[in-house]
DNA sequence: ACAGAAATTTAAGTCAAGGTTAAATTTCAA
DNA sequence: TTGAAATTTAACCTTGACTTAAATTTCTGT
């Protein structure tokens, strides 16, 4: 999966634990966890929007792209 | 909603036309206007990265959150 | 003004997966 | 070593990202 998420640097960079932003934002630490370490294959935008509320940040600061010249030709079938 | 699609000055740029990407990265006409007109409220990772790959650019580049003071006490009750 | 392409919208439907709670396990820091 | 933080698994619910189809609207060129 060509999608990384960056979520521990903002973290660190911003001193919070996991467990505070969970709470801050109204989500599981559970669905937390699993977004930070990249296992879902998606997210909705209200998530999206209190995480950068919260760290105040870009969407472009917790999730990048790592460009993959396969991506274009695997875009047909099935990926990630 | 303070996630807002930039879809459009990334296609205007790349000189592309949407029904053109829609086929490149094989997602219906349809699911590609909805998400460029910001009518939907999330999206899967697969589908982003092929976005990405095929504008050449970062998520960053398409979905943007416009910062609003009112989010984080939004975040309990619902939002959107 | 006309014609065709591109784009939007609505509707109806599928189903993957984002989200939850609960509980056990593992990791981390004082 | 001891408790808090984090991870993982499982079972479940519900949303909504997707699809196709078809009608309508907007855009573009001639």
């Amino acid at each position: 999966m060509p999608i990384r998420i960056t979520f521990d640097a903002l973290l660190a960079r911003k001193g919070m634990k996991a467990k505070h932003v969970a709470a801050l934002i109204g989500v599981s630490e559970t669905q937390l966890s699993l977004f930070r370490s990249g296992k879902v294959r998606g997210i909705r935008f209200s998530t999206l929007a209190k995480l950068c509320a919260v760290l105040e940040c870009q969407p472009g600061d917790l999730v990048v792209y790592d460009a993959d010249p396969l991506d274009l030709q695997a875009a047909d079938d099935g990926d990630d």
